[in-house]
DNA sequence: CGTCATATCTATGCAGTGTAAAGTTACGCA
DNA sequence: TGCGTAACTTTACACTGCATAGATATGACG
């Protein structure tokens, strides 16, 4: 076993696996490229070499985070029993990942603006509507991550199950999305807390709005 | 009119004003707390006799945002067309609110550990279940806002007009208030876009999950 | 009309941040 | 063997939030 090579071989995944353990362990704010770098075992300038910039790395990171998130899913459509709604199913799993990652789900999802420099506009791409993103209200903001397409893939088809319109799977499993990351994000931002008793897919249930 | 006193007289609420101003017109990233104590014509330091940390600013910053969004809902509950469901209506007009103030959303709802030094625990309640707080998935993390409270108690008005079961209301509007906030997030962050030939309204109304 | 404790604001300084620029090292291919 | 180039280090800078200590005006009380 090699004690200590200039060139690291495999700095990049080196650095996003530093980075997740550092934010499971010290917390998003802990998360400073220089922390990062030193977890891994290099100048505070090595991950320059592998990343744009701060920002990238935390796609990155954001990016496994989504794989996970997925794998899980795919794992839930196995093991479910007959006859239950799949998007019920889906949004649990989804619910309970991200309470488990709260860190990691909050890069995943949040705003990642966290650097101190003036935004320089790195690659975004949008979804999944192929219109031109309908004039943003304010001037800067959003940067999308194409790997949440994966999860939200897997809600689309749950619905394209039982729903045949196109449109309305798109919208329902809109919703959903909505609906199950609205909660995951208040939840861990501590707005609002799940009754002890109750378990997450019954509380998820019972808050799917009754039509009128 | 004074010129400029040593005693500003109202430098607190100068001080959210210009962190309100900066946020719409910088952006969240330029928002720090010497260019807002600039903007108000202080030093640098003066914020601190007002604000325990950056932190405690921006917890005022979107306390005025959430006084803000309820005074919308409030008036959104008068002129509202007969027979249309209140929620639809409350929630059309809590999307639209994000949408048109994004970066004061955020402020409002996402994490603010923007804060560079390790958390301090400042005050922090928790609401509305009166229930410890089932602990926490991870060790750190959250610190709510009682004045989301607001605009969450006119959900649950809307809901209470048509459901006996109290513990179902409180569901019920939880789920109202994560489907709108999952998506005003979700389209803030640009994961994805409401289509340009239809309304807000619309949108969320196709979203709302039909049962199985 | 003093006078003085106190709240408010300023000046200075520090550790930590992201990243630009330039130098060093060693891998891979001719 | 030589060399282009990618990976990494060193140094430096502007900026951040905040601790500390000093300056200044205010308002209450004699």
């Amino acid at each position: 076993m090699p004690a200590k090579k200039y060139h690291h071989g495999d700095l990049r995944n080196a650095l996003i696996k530093a980075a997740i353990t550092l934010l499971n362990t010290e917390g998003a704010e802990a998360l400073s490229l220089r922390a990062v770098a030193a977890a891994a075992g290099v100048s505070h300038m090595a991950p320059y070499s592998h990343f744009k910039n701060k920002k990238q790395l935390l796609k990155s990171v954001a990016g496994w985070g989504f794989s996970e998130l997925a794998t899980r899913m795919k794992a839930d459509a196995q093991n479910r029993t007959a006859g239950e709604h799949p998007a019920l199913s889906y949004g649990t799993t989804y619910i309970t990942f991200a309470l488990e990652n709260p860190q990691l789900y909050r890069l995943m999802l949040g705003q990642l603006d966290t650097a101190g420099k003036r935004n320089q506009h790195d690659t975004a791409i949008h979804s999944p509507f192929s219109a031109p993103a309908p004039d943003q209200p304010n001037p800067p903001l959003p940067e999308p991550d194409a790997n949440a397409q994966g999860p939200f893939a897997l809600l689309q088809a749950a619905f394209a199950e039982h729903i045949a319109d196109p449109e309305l799977v798109n919208a329902q499993a809109l919703g959903a999305w909505s609906l199950v990351h609205g909660m995951a994000a208040l939840l861990i931002e501590g707005h609002f807390c799940i009754p002890p008793n109750m378990s997450i897919k019954d509380f998820l249930a019972h808050a799917v709005i009754r039509a009128p």
